[in-house]
DNA sequence: ATGTAC
């Protein structure tokens, strides 16, 4: 802790000592960092700078917290030669990430059906632990063809439109995907639980943009003051669970094969260029393209839902895909004209402007991205900047960042009347399958994601694009 | 995050 050093108002460094192969670096204001187990969150950036092959820096963005091995909110790239992939520098919820969705709906188009919208939401996209049932479980080649094809499956089988894969990070595919590597129990597991939202901090919410700071980019996407959007953040259910769970095991194996020390098990990593690290990617691959499936199809029954609420048709609804970013993942990409694998855990791709990589119809813009706030609070759109290409492997922050232990809310929440709280005190109608789980997640376990957001843009990583404000959530 | 430990 000592050895932190401020060098810019935004960004901290943790110099190279010990084992580390480079230093570390943590984008924050002091008020950020006194988050829970900083500390402990500080030794894990620590940590994740010893691994074989690191490039530049161990990163942290601001909405860093702690987790399994890695940080939440960790970026680490490592070289395609002489590295690892890990993981732990993952996370178990492979692909967990998040879309966003305008509408051609304006607040007071839908404020007087709005108890009965987020009512029939709850009703027709399953949420909760172990929740299942959205839609026929796909089997036998279906199941294989969504872990190999990714969202481009949904929209082939009447779960969303061509129009909505441009709007992907990626397309919705993640390639070299292989089925044969994922274990029975994956599938079985996972199949079920296709177009479901699962339980934790994932939510689908109606929001309205309540400010816009680079209309350019908003106008590209459709989005004014006024205009009702939702958004869908989940993952890939048990299917990514199982999938992380059985190559830990593969890979604490592996690391001690290839004679990897490890400051913790849990950075348990195989060289980019063994079977072992192969064969997690080919199993990661299956798993992030679950994840755009599952949230693919979440995006289609929400807008049938929302036509037969409002007795319209799907087309009228304007209901266009903004953009789906992963904030969970490991992927190979060329930075500083090295080739390197990217981990990104908690954390968002965010290239800037002018990216090969990114749909020519808005490269110029630069990679949109999208930060859930909490359930009270508000949203960002951002989009990525150059200073994403020269510090951060073309990354930013994901979300607000836990400030109150799920216990420590639970116990601060005692006898509190947690809907009515939401609906008079913040405007939001909220519908969950559990008390506990509404109130780990109150707006006041969160820090507000305009100080996370607002470190990644003095960085000049990305800019913020616009505000939304939720006005109804469906959560697990 | 997760059939919150097979």
């Amino acid at each position: 802790m000592s050895d932190l050093k401020r060098i810019k108002p935004w960004l901290y460094e943790i110099p190279k000592s010990g084992g580390m192969r480079v230093p570390g670096r943590i984008y924050a204001t002091p008020a950020l960092m006194e988050s829970q187990k900083a500390d402990e969150c500080i030794q894990q950036v620590r940590n994740v700078a010893h691994l074989p092959g690191i490039v530049d820096y161990s990163l942290a963005m601001p909405d860093f917290h702690w987790g399994y091995g890695f940080p939440i909110g960790g970026v680490a790239a490592f070289d395609a030669d002489e590295g690892v992939v890990s993981p732990g520098g993952v996370g178990y919820d492979i692909n967990c990430g998040i879309r966003i969705v305008r509408t051609d709906l304006d607040r007071a188009a839908i404020q007087p059906r709005l108890r009965e919208i987020v009512k029939n939401l709850f009703h027709a996209i399953p949420a909760g632990v172990g929740s299942d049932g959205a839609i026929p479980t796909p089997k036998g080649e279906d199941a294989r063809a969504i872990v190999t094809q990714g969202a481009r499956w949904a929209v082939e089988h009447g779960y969303g439109t061509p129009d909505d894969l441009l709007h992907i990070e990626d397309g919705g595919l993640y390639p070299g995907a292989d089925p044969d590597v994922v274990s029975a129990r994956a599938f079985a597991r996972g199949m079920p639980q296709v177009g479901t939202l699962g339980s934790g901090n994932h939510f689908l919410e109606i929001q309205v943009v309540d400010a816009v700071y680079r209309k350019d980019v908003a106008d590209h996407f459709g989005l004014k003051e006024g205009t009702v959007c939702f958004s869908i953040h989940s993952g890939s259910r048990g299917f990514g669970y199982q999938v992380c769970d059985d190559f830990l095991k593969s890979m604490m194996q592996a690391s001690k094969n290839y004679g990897i020390e490890l400051p913790d098990r849990q950075l348990c990593c195989a060289p980019l260029s063994s079977p072992e690290a192969k064969r997690y990617l080919a199993a990661m691959a299956c798993a992030a393209n679950f994840a755009w499936v599952n949230r693919q199809v979440m995006t289609a029954l929400t807008r049938r839902v929302l036509a037969q609420t409002l007795a319209v048709s799907e087309e009228s609804l304007g209901a266009r895909l903004v953009y789906d970013v992963c904030h969970n993942i490991a992927k190979f990409e060329e930075h500083g004209g090295r080739k390197v694998c990217v981990h990104r855990k908690g954390a968002t791709r965010a290239f800037g402007p002018g990216h090969p990589l990114l749909p020519e119809a808005y490269r110029s813009l630069g990679q949109p991205t999208f930060i859930p706030g909490d359930m009270g609070r508000a949203s960002f759109l951002l989009v990525g900047k150059e200073g994403s290409m020269r510090e951060t492997f073309g990354s930013t922050c994901h979300g607000a960042g836990r400030a109150h232990s799920r216990t420590a809310m639970k116990r601060m929440m005692q006898g509190r009347n947690l809907f009515k709280m939401l609906e008079e005190e913040r405007g939001v109608i909220v519908m969950a399958h559990g008390r506990d789980s509404v109130a780990e997640e109150m707006p006041e376990a969160y820090k507000d994601a305009s100080l996370v957001v607002d470190v990644m843009e003095q960085a000049g990583v990305t800019d913020t694009v616009a505000r939304l404000r939720p006005i109804g959530c469906i959560k697990g």
